[in-house]
DNA sequence: TATTTGCTGGGCAATCTGCATAGCATCCGG
DNA sequence: CCGGATGCTATGCAGATTGCCCAGCAAATA
């Protein structure tokens, strides 16, 4: 479960440039090939890495707009309402949480008036009390894993 | 910019599997090599696809504890802010919002007690004034961009 | 001390990639 | 209706990579 600083490097490596195969990471690495196979497989089982699923960005698909939405929802429809919103497309993720609101969303949409549309599908659903909805306008820290990654595998050492 | 069918199950398919090369992904599709090759090729270039980043999953690296934090920001001071926050490691991503706070980000710790720690180091800054935080409990829909690549791909031919 | 675990270095057959070519069909402006 | 551009199919080839195997070795473990 914890990451030492060769696992570090590696999943490093593998973020700045994906398409770069076992033998070529053992190069850069300065290991045998065999290690980063065995380091990957490890990785992937522990789950540690999910996946290298390509990493689509809405904006260019015709979705520019993001938006957060915070859900109050009627006691005992907790249920319902996760299955009402898996279904809609534009809902990107969705959490519970602590604190007055009990769900918060992440919605995408085509503009700020298609935003309206999309709030509609979302609310529109017998057990959701309330929205309060922030857009997003910039995104100065796009969601990262690497200073994480780093953090962690240098902790290894003095764990 | 806009993707049609065949770029939808491509993208699909490469989040299901993401290790299929392009002959297996070739195959499978039922069309050329050359042609999913240049799909790829434009689907990157489009950004579409940014990448094939590796998929890491904090809670394994051993941080399982999420949050949201919305920060409220002491007027003029949104960039030092953000360079300040873009040196914490826990802050996965950060985003600035319309409404009465101004920025939201995400931030992932060791426990609930380190947490505390987290947020501390977060609005241990001068130009925060003040910050409320919500703690994730459970994430129903994990963040997914396939359901959007769907109906991307199927507003295609009748858009 | 015997055992297990992880890294190294090497080898081999099968596969895949990058690159190039050529034939077709479709779409579009003239 | 024609020329040209574009996109898909089909194919070829050399070189690189993968998956899988083995044996030696060092360090940690029982």
């Amino acid at each position: 479960m914890a990451i030492d600083h060769l696992d570090g490097r590696l999943i490093v490596l593998l973020a700045r440039e994906p398409r770069i195969g076992v033998l070529e990471a053992s190069r850069r690495l300065g290991v045998a090939r065999g290690t980063v196979q065995a380091r990957m497989d490890r990785l992937q089982s522990n789950g540690v890495i999910r996946g290298f699923g390509p990493d689509v960005d809405p904006a260019a698909l015709g979705y520019p707009v993001t938006a957060f939405a915070t859900l109050e929802i009627k006691q005992g429809q907790g249920a319902d309402v996760r299955a009402h919103l898996a279904t809609v497309a534009e809902v990107l993720e969705l959490h519970t949480i602590t604190g007055h609101g009990d769900m918060l969303c992440r919605l995408v949409a085509r503009s700020n008036a298609d935003l309206q549309r999309v709030i509609d599908r979302v609310v529109g659903f017998d057990g959701i009390v309330r929205a309060s909805t922030a857009i997003v306008m910039e995104n100065p820290v796009p969601l990262r894993f690497i200073p994480l990654v780093e953090q962690a595998s240098d902790d290894a050492g003095r764990g």
